[in-house]
DNA sequence: ATGGCTTAGTTCCTAAGA
């Protein structure tokens, strides 16, 4: 089954191009961040139609997670994490699908650092932790899947120089990833690409795209038993080309069985 | 270059993204 991680920037602009994506690589399951839509403007009859269930999260002009699952209805586990009772942003999502535990993970940005939206990353990546060890603690197959919005490795960057003072890439944001990896999850698309130059986010500005300046931020990380079903993972790359698209491309990993 | 695009909301400008 192909699972795919795919940040949208704005669902409702980006609808034309994510029913094709759906159309033409019939994904089993797709996490989606930055929805940048309330609830009740959220295009659910067009995903149905599509022939995908969904559980969603929204949040009105910022932020919003979802997970749409072919041909099946994913059930809701929880939206959003404990340990900070004020934070209304809407950045997690986790369902049950197809005999999986999946999660959509938008990762606060964190810039510019420091300041207020660097410790408020860094507390969020906190609580993700403290979740995802309660998460292994199960012993199934788990999917956490999103922006997380860190940059692992130097070789995960078109330029180390150029995003030196980024949040993105400072010590704190990679500790806390590696945190993270280290409680047993494996990051899916660094085990079949363990050299790096894998993008998938290329900016808009600056002609990015075109010069192929761009770098991984959007991570699938598997629970062990996860992990074992790994056949491949990888980056749908043209979708970043096409007209009207999103500065993300879908980035997926393809398990057995399910 | 605290910003060269893009999106969404409070619109015909501002904030946020990474």
């Amino acid at each position: 089954m192909k699972i795919v991680s795919f940040n949208v920037n704005g669902i409702k602009a980006r609808l034309p191009r994510l029913l094709e994506y759906l159309a033409e690589e019939a994904p089993d399951v797709v996490c989606l961040q930055e929805l940048k839509s309330a609830d009740d403007g959220l295009p659910v009859r067009d995903i149905d139609a599509a022939g995908y269930g969904a559980v969603w999260h929204g949040q009105k002009g910022f932020n919003g997670v979802a997970i749409l699952a072919r041909g099946a209805t994913p059930v809701l586990r929880q939206k959003g994490l404990a340990g900070e009772a004020e934070d209304d942003q809407s950045r997690y999502i986790e369902a049950e699908v197809g005999g999986l535990i999946v999660a959509s993970i938008y990762l606060p940005n964190g810039n510019p650092q420091p300041g207020p939206k660097f410790d408020y990353k860094l507390r969020w990546f906190d609580r993700l932790r403290a979740h995802a060890t309660a998460l292994l603690a199960e012993e199934r197959a788990v999917v956490l899947a999103g922006d997380y919005n860190v940059i692992p490795n130097d070789d995960d960057t078109y330029s180390v120089a150029a995003m030196a003072d980024d949040a993105l890439m400072q010590p704190q944001s990679r500790a806390s990833y590696r945190a993270l990896l280290a409680q047993g999850w494996t990051d899916a698309l660094r085990t079949r690409h363990c050299h790096g130059g894998v993008w998938t986010f290329w900016d808009y500005q600056a002609g990015a795209w075109q010069r192929d300046a761009g770098f991984r931020i959007d991570h699938l990380l598997l629970s062990p038993v996860a992990a074992d079903r790994l056949i491949d993972a990888g980056v749908d790359k043209a979708h970043r080309g096409r007209e009207k698209a999103s500065d993300h491309a879908p980035t997926w990993a393809r398990l057995r069985g399910g």
